[in-house]
RNA sequence: GUGGCUGUAGCUCAAUGGCAGAGCACCUGUCUGUGGAACAGGAUGUUGCGGGUUCGACCCCCGUCAGCCACCCCA
């Protein structure tokens, strides 16, 4: 392999074997997504740095953010997430849209991070938000949304969980148990931490941060509380909500979760494969002031977003992830020679016309390396026009699993054609 | 951005300073109208890239790029 000059780091290339997975993935989440009736939109590609600079959260901006300028010396970034353009296309024609208002996305996103399994520069995420109401019924909404599409997917409880938390309660929480005001995007920073400190490396963290040793005994006390949700009516409607819509055992209470994104302010949540690997796959909450926070009215709103790369590797470690296949025809139609080429093109263009997909080989060969090659490429069938099939007026079908011929008048081409089809389909 | 491991044929991997190899896959033939077997034969490499040490480097050293793992962070 000589002098390929490599592709940009972190970025990624879809053969047809990894196209059909994305292709795959977007087609499930438009089933789910249409199914609670959200409408699919898109925002522009390439943002000024200033819409993510007040709210995203410093990391993200500073860090992880493909960033340069243009020929008019403007400052622009690749979207390192979608709801900021969501909240200022919200904010533009506040006037004009029907609220609530349920929203979904799969689109490019880019993120300046380093490349390994299950996190890439470029990736691909789903965005649903339902925008205009400050409920727990919308909380739920949302929740319940990413419960079915794990459901659909053919994911399991034991395989995937939705951990929920709520901010307010937690900020509720904190000054009950000592905590100012002012500490609290500190100290939601440090719960943010703490599952991925030991408990000595996570005390020597928070005591750090400007915490008493008073402040860490509250800190771990509030954190270790898994049933601190009895406390809030709010978290208690939702999961008698989500069971109502049957998926109440996809989702769990966690104190521990808390986003990193600035412009949570109620409830949060981050789906998690609960397997051996403990990824996130998806995480999202609810935002009360980012329709304002981009220039228009308040207005409430709450979504998720779920990367493409990291979901169908949990799919895969648990043998979920289904085979499809790459080879949009299923019929190959051979060419004996030069002579039978014209009939060879002109059975393609009849199975054409009644929408039968069909790949012609492109030259006279031997027929044992054509059906060879129909069968490594994934054909179901070869037909066979040659001299014999010509003066007898025939054609041969060979279905390539069962090595079965059968012959039949070419005028009943399409008949036969759609009968074999849809006889092999069903077995 | 930090630390570690890895990089040899299309793939999986050998070769521990002395002629770059194996298995699988591929191509051809046995087989002039029939693909998954068998047999026979064949092709394939800037050893990621650049430098250095050495009589001699896949091997040792430095740099660099990429992948993976752990941090960091997140989707």
């Amino acid at each position: 392999m000589k002098n390929i000059i490599p592709a940009v780091k972190g970025t990624r290339e879809f053969y047809p074997e990894d196209m059909v997975v994305r292709q795959w993935l977007y087609a499930l989440i438009r089933e789910v997504s249409e199914s609670f009736g959200y409408q699919e939109y898109d925002g522009p590609f390439l943002e000024t740095l200033e819409l993510y600079a007040a709210k995203s959260g410093e990391e993200l901006v500073k860090e992880q953010s493909f960033v340069f300028n243009d020929r008019g010396g403007n400052e622009v970034a690749l979207r390192p997430e979608l709801t900021l353009s969501l909240a200022r296309m919200i904010a533009q024609r506040q006037n004009e849209l029907v609220f609530p208002l349920r929203w979904w996305s799969f689109g490019p996103f880019w993120r300046y991070e380093k490349p390994q399994k299950g996190r890439t520069r470029e990736f691909f995420q789903w965005n649903a938000d339902l925008i205009g109401v400050d409920s727990p019924q919308a909380d739920a909404e949302v929740i319940a949304l990413c419960a079915t599409f794990f459901k659909k997917a053919g994911l399991v409880p034991q395989e995937v969980q939705i951990f929920i938390n709520d901010r307010q309660l937690m900020e509720t929480e904190l000054i009950k148990r000592g905590f100012p005001q002012e500490q609290h995007k500190n100290v939601f920073r440090m719960i943010d931490r703490r599952d991925k400190l030991s408990l000595a490396g996570w005390e020597a963290f928070v005591k750090d941060n400007g915490c008493t040793n008073e402040q860490f005994v509250q800190l771990r006390a509030v954190i270790e509380d898994k049933e601190l949700w009895h406390s809030s009516p709010k978290i208690t409607h939702i999961f008698q909500i989500l069971d109502f819509y049957g998926v109440g055992d996809y989702v769990s209470y966690d104190p521990r979760i808390i986003r990193g994104l600035d412009y949570y302010t109620g409830i949060v949540f981050e789906a998690k494969d609960i397997g051996e690997k403990n990824r996130a796959i998806l995480g999202g909450g609810h935002y009360a002031n980012l329709v304002e926070d981009v220039g228009g009215n308040s207005l409430p709103g709450v979504g998720f977003a779920m990367g493409d790369v990291v979901f169908p590797l949990v799919l895969e470690s648990y043998g979920k992830l289904p085979s499809l296949p790459t080879m949009p025809a299923r019929i190959l139609v051979t060419v004996f020679d030069d002579d039978s080429y014209k009939a060879s093109v002109a059975l393609c263009n009849r199975l054409r016309v009644v929408d039968i997909n069909a790949v012609l080989y492109p030259e006279p060969d031997k027929l044992g390396k054509q059906f060879k090659y129909a069968d490594r490429c994934g054909f179901k069938a070869a037909l066979v026009i040659g001299p014999d099939e010509l003066s007898r007026g025939e054609i041969v079908l060979k279905d390539l699993a069962t090595r079965e011929q059968i012959s039949f008048p070419n005028e009943e081409l399409e008949d036969r054609i759609k009968q074999w089809l849809a006889a092999e389909k069903s077995s």
